[in-house]
DNA sequence: GATATATATAAATATATTTTTATATATGGA
DNA sequence: TCCATATATAAAAATATATTTATATATATC
């Protein structure tokens, strides 16, 4: 599975977004891009491998062309959805959530982020 | 409403995703973040400026502290998923839809994309 | 085999983002 | 008022990303 950040990042360009959203017409093939997007290829190739490499979309040779599709089956959606929606509820695990607990607590017993009055934060956290 | 690519770029950063998935335990102030992904100040204010300026989360300011929480008001997730799963479905509008149309219009009666050679792509596009 | 086309890759450049270090601002307490 | 703390901001440096131009590769047609 991909890093989530990375599909994010994938979909955090606006030629990129154009392309997905193209490709939402259906399988298109690399000039296809080029002439719906007015852009040069090379620019089509490099922002269709950044996609591929997300996974998000896939490709199919046939002959010169080589046509591109969104990867529907790599549910990247339901990913982004589950990843997006979930919540920790206490299950979250991990290193960031583990200095949290410790801070929070040594917030509590008076030697927290204000360690120099003794004092913990007064936002009651 | 925010770009969608402003959404997915202030996600596409592993420091964010920290930051949004720490922030799903509920309202921090900057310290309890620096302190829990173990990160310096300033490079928590940067990030949190990111994830507010793309509407992401809140802040509230009380005292000296200032408290910063996951901004579900907003509705962020329902955009991402309206957002990502929504299909076109031929309703697509725009320059690129339209450039598109022409092309394949173009291609079709044989001055597409392979123009000199009076043929259009074998791909049957 | 020669030629033309579709696409990818490489190299150079331009641009944007992130990180760090230093400093400023605001607030609360002595 | 002075001092310490929480946070933001600025400036510089480091990295990463995107764009352009040129070239390479593969395939089909003649």
């Amino acid at each position: 599975m991909q890093e989530l950040s990375t599909i994010f990042k994938a979909l955090s360009d606006e030629t990129r977004l154009r392309i997905v959203k193209i490709l939402e017409k259906g399988e298109l093939c690399v000039c296809d891009i080029v002439a719906a997007l007015d852009i040069v290829q090379p620019k089509a190739s490099f922002h269709l491998g950044v996609l591929k490499e997300a996974g998000l979309i896939k490709d199919r040779k046939q002959g010169k062309w080589i046509h591109y599709s969104l990867n529907e089956s790599d549910l990247f959606k339901r990913m982004l959805m589950v990843s997006v929606c979930e919540k920790a509820d206490g299950k979250m695990t991990g290193d960031d959530q583990k200095r949290l607990e410790r801070f929070l607590k040594s917030k509590k017993s008076g030697s927290g982020c204000e360690p120099k009055k003794g004092k913990a934060c007064s936002c009651g956290a």
